[in-house]
DNA sequence: ATTTACGTTTACGTAAACGTCAAGTATGCT
DNA sequence: AGCATACTTGACGTTTACGTAAACGTAAAT
């Protein structure tokens, strides 16, 4: 079994994160931890959606809009209005994403072509350089 | 032509954001708008910075971050030491960019997986359903 | 001439997302 | 018993990235 229960410090290390970002979480209302006495003990519940909270982060989602979209996980319960309402926001998440996607992979061109520049001015360095004014009309 | 010079306003526009923040970023030493008595003329070079700077952040990065990977852009004219330098900064760049795209493509598909849940119970709502429980098996 | 539109600087304000103490509690080890 | 370690709840502080308002400049349109 992959352990069922976290301490508050286990998963802080696990994820890379602060305790206090966790509780900060909590009172966010963003997870809710059961509690054993007073401390916080995470199930694989709670700990499936602390990943999700810091991968919307690290996506540059707001904490706002990180709820919205972690919201979506756990809502398919409900009748069939609620069902394609909850379809029509998935599909308009699913374009944000879309539309960052289409940036990152705007900047992984940008960065290679960069690159490649380099790389050529640098091969020209390495023969003889007599011509170096041809590489820097681009 | 393309238009060769913009005001403050029309990059705004263009860009959505405002004024204010193209000012800020000016502040912040990330572009240069030239000047034409004391109002900011851009050029393309600068309305590519600051396309380059809003991609990033809307991308997640810091400011201080974006600054880092603009710098790369207008580096590359300097000697061997200085461009391998340059291609290993683009490399970690690069490695940032792909983790940050193996988050996307998690997302997309957790997102999809829900949709198709959603879908699932959809239709079974929609021709009789005697047998609900077994969808919430999931 | 004056309103309108666009721009300027200066300066204070603010929401978001935690960081950083402080002071107390609970558990286990030696 | 004494100490270390991990956790708790406040409460205030800090950084980032602008927002917002005031007061003014300049040029074209009415």
């Amino acid at each position: 079994m992959e352990q069922a229960v976290f301490g508050i410090g286990d998963l802080a290390r696990e994820f890379g994160v602060t305790t206090r970002a966790i509780r900060f979480y909590e009172a966010e209302g963003m997870i809710a931890p059961r509690r054993e006495g007073r401390r916080r003990v995470f199930g694989p519940r709670e700990r499936t959606r602390l990943k999700l909270i810091l991968r919307g982060r690290r996506l540059g989602f707001s904490l706002a809009e990180v709820r919205e979209i972690v919201d979506l996980y756990d809502a398919p319960a409900g009748e069939a209005g609620q069902l394609s309402l909850l379809l029509d926001k998935i599909a308009a998440r699913r374009g944000e994403l879309e539309a960052k996607r289409r940036d990152l992979e705007a900047s992984l061109s940008d960065l290679d072509a960069v690159a490649r520049k380099c790389r050529k001015i640098l091969k020209k360095l390495k023969n003889g350089n007599s011509w170096a004014a041809k590489a820097r009309r681009a």
